[in-house]
DNA sequence: TGATATCCTATTGGCTTAGTAGATTATTAT
DNA sequence: ATAATAATCTACTAAGCCAATAGGATATCA
């Protein structure tokens, strides 16, 4: 199990607009030079978290994204859902007519913890939280723990 | 993110088997008319199961497939891993040479406590928890908690 | 009006998934 | 012996997703 390179980018994308939170607006080039990320790949990431509502852009020169809300409003689970698609570990979660047989349930019970566990995870945690773990890690030069 | 039906059709049969331990042996069609899985997947499913000595078998006519080791020796971790490959979020959390950037850390530290809660729910239960709520579950008749 | 930067749509190669198909081998019961 | 049984092995395939790449259109600022 391997989350996708959409997830793993566009986290440390939206996280440079948070790094910028309150700022002049930061362009596709720069994030995409910063994390050494294709250009025309982090365009459509982008695109997908404006579509969520979670990023706003400014068109033209000078232009480029921003957060849409405060870091502190932001749960890792928003980024997560838009870019990695609905965490659904089994169809029978949302639809339980496809559970017809008795050994599914335990399994079924399974899914649900692991669903439990993974939003407990990024629930907990907003961009902000993220941000200041980033700016302290920079500080102490601490960048493997 | 969704589980594969290796995964989710594998897990149904390994209970199947845990719930016949000690028993005499189960045979593939049995257990894919049980479980409603294609006779011929199911086939690999469980050729997997048993290269990672998961489960033994016994050729010939009433032959079939047996756990290896009690119920309570398993963890659905082990069935995991076999099933769905290895749990590596992200690359940098096996490689941490893959992490030159700052801002990597923080939301490597996500990946890593994403790993770490799911390991939590895949270790604490073991075949022979899920038997017990099998059973449980079968004896009340309550399929759909 | 030209430069800048977002926006939009289409296409691609490669990989994985979820099977299907068919032949082979070992074991048991008659 | 032999026939039936059930695992074992190998190969194949259609469909879908991923991770890009490509090229042009549109809005905005100086």
């Amino acid at each position: 199990m391997k989350l996708s390179s959409r997830t793993r980018y566009g986290m440390r994308a939206i996280l440079e607009l948070a790094l910028e939170y309150g700022k002049a607006p930061l362009q596709i080039k720069t994030i995409a030079e910063r994390e050494d990320i294709s250009n025309k790949y982090l365009e459509q990431l982008i695109a997908m978290l404006k579509a969520s509502g979670l990023v706003r852009s400014i068109r033209g020169p000078r232009g480029g994204y921003l957060l849409a809300k405060p870091p502190s409003e932001i749960q890792l689970k928003d980024v997560f859902l838009t870019l990695e698609g609905p965490m659904v570990p089994a169809e029978c979660l949302e639809h339980p007519e496809y559970c017809p047989r008795c050994t599914d349930c335990a399994t079924r019970q399974i899914w649900q913890e692991l669903q439990n566990a993974i939003f407990g995870v990024l629930e907990s945690v907003t961009l902000a939280d993220l941000v200041e773990r980033s700016l302290r890690s920079k500080k102490t030069g601490n960048y493997h723990i």
